[in-house]
DNA sequence: GTAGCTTGTTGAGCGTTGCTCAGCAAGCGG
DNA sequence: CCGCTTGCTGAGCAACGCTCAACAAGCTAC
């Protein structure tokens, strides 16, 4: 019995780098169900077959941990708005609202899961989405060929707010044709940072 | 030595509404500086000199103690933002508005755990919060005097997104006479609802 | 092949925290 | 003084984050 104590994981050892990317995997895998601080040690070491301890020999803390896998989540959203090279300027911020949409409804737990979690209580989380945004802030002024001072930048960032909001309850009862919804909310921006 | 064995605890009994209400107070001044789920019991029973067998006592579960907490820090924003009796209705938007601006201004940290909690995954806080500003949006659609259908529902909350967001980056950065805040946030509400 | 090194991996265990439970004791009516 | 209600406590359990000493898989060197 001794030999066979592990009929299905004959104990393989994984490389540091595939072992990483395995955990953050499956945290992004239960962060749609799962606020982020919530999930536990116990749960994701299950998922991956090995023991508590691995994980901490990966990730100092617990914290450390979750911070990856948000910093993962905050990395696939932003690849998905990035609009394809090449594409002509005036298109790009209604494309990216467009996918942004899309994504929203396509993933809609895993769109609260990540608005969610903005402001929630731990800083490090909370300095991931500001970079984030300040990305999509920046990339959004520059498109517009406008110049980003620090009003415009507040405005832009509250418009997100605005935005994510408004998305998030137009997904769970669509009061407004697709188009008009995005037209609305390009309108608004425009006529946000047009002063 | 029997007689005046009570130093400092004289094991004094309180009322059950009393120490409710103790323990409840006691959450609210930890509010601002702790998110409402991180507060631990130990803290709070220490800090009302109870033991931590007591708090549950009264609260079955974590959950539900700082829920009320949460209700109550709710119950207090609303009080101070409700117009006085007797306001013209063409004041009462503005006079909320600038009475929250007020707020933020005043209690920054309170206003930041205020809604850094909005949607943090607790869904009973989410309840509380969404209560809190479903009274304030139909407050707001009855001052107006226009029909609270379910498009303007939403962008009212969405404003209210908006505004919590661009207040909060205001106060730590003020690129704005707080005038002009003022008048810009009034007037994207009402080219809003105006459709 | 086997000795030895690196390093992925584990189990036992500690402190904290949410929560339970049996029972003590403060205050009051008889 | 008795007994009842009920505010209140301490011991203790389970779950969780985290530590640590040690095991073992896979490689290289002889």
């Amino acid at each position: 019995m001794t030999a066979s104590s592990r009929p299905e994981h004959p104990r393989l050892r994984r490389s540091a780098g595939d072992r990483r990317a395995q955990l953050v995997q499956i945290g992004l895998e239960l962060l749609p169900t799962t606020p982020v601080q919530e999930l536990t040690i116990d749960e994701v070491a299950r998922r991956a077959g090995i023991s508590r301890s691995l994980l901490f020999h990966y990730f100092a803390t617990k914290r450390e941990y979750y911070t990856a896998v948000t910093r993962a989540a905050a990395d696939v959203l932003l690849e998905h708005l990035l609009p394809a090279p090449g594409t002509p300027a005036e298109q790009q911020v209604t494309g990216m609202l467009d996918r942004y949409v899309g994504w929203v409804e396509t993933f809609p737990e895993s769109h609260l899961a990540f608005v969610r979690g903005a402001g929630g209580g731990d800083p490090w989380v909370s300095e991931v989405y500001e970079e984030t945004r300040g990305k999509l802030v920046e990339l959004a002024l520059t498109t517009l060929e406008l110049p980003d001072d620090a009003l415009r930048r507040q405005l832009v960032l509250a418009w997100f707010a605005f935005t994510e909001d408004l998305v998030g309850q137009w997904v769970a009862e669509p009061t407004l044709p697709r188009t008009e919804l995005l037209g609305l909310l390009r309108d608004v921006l425009d006529r946000l940072v047009a002063r």
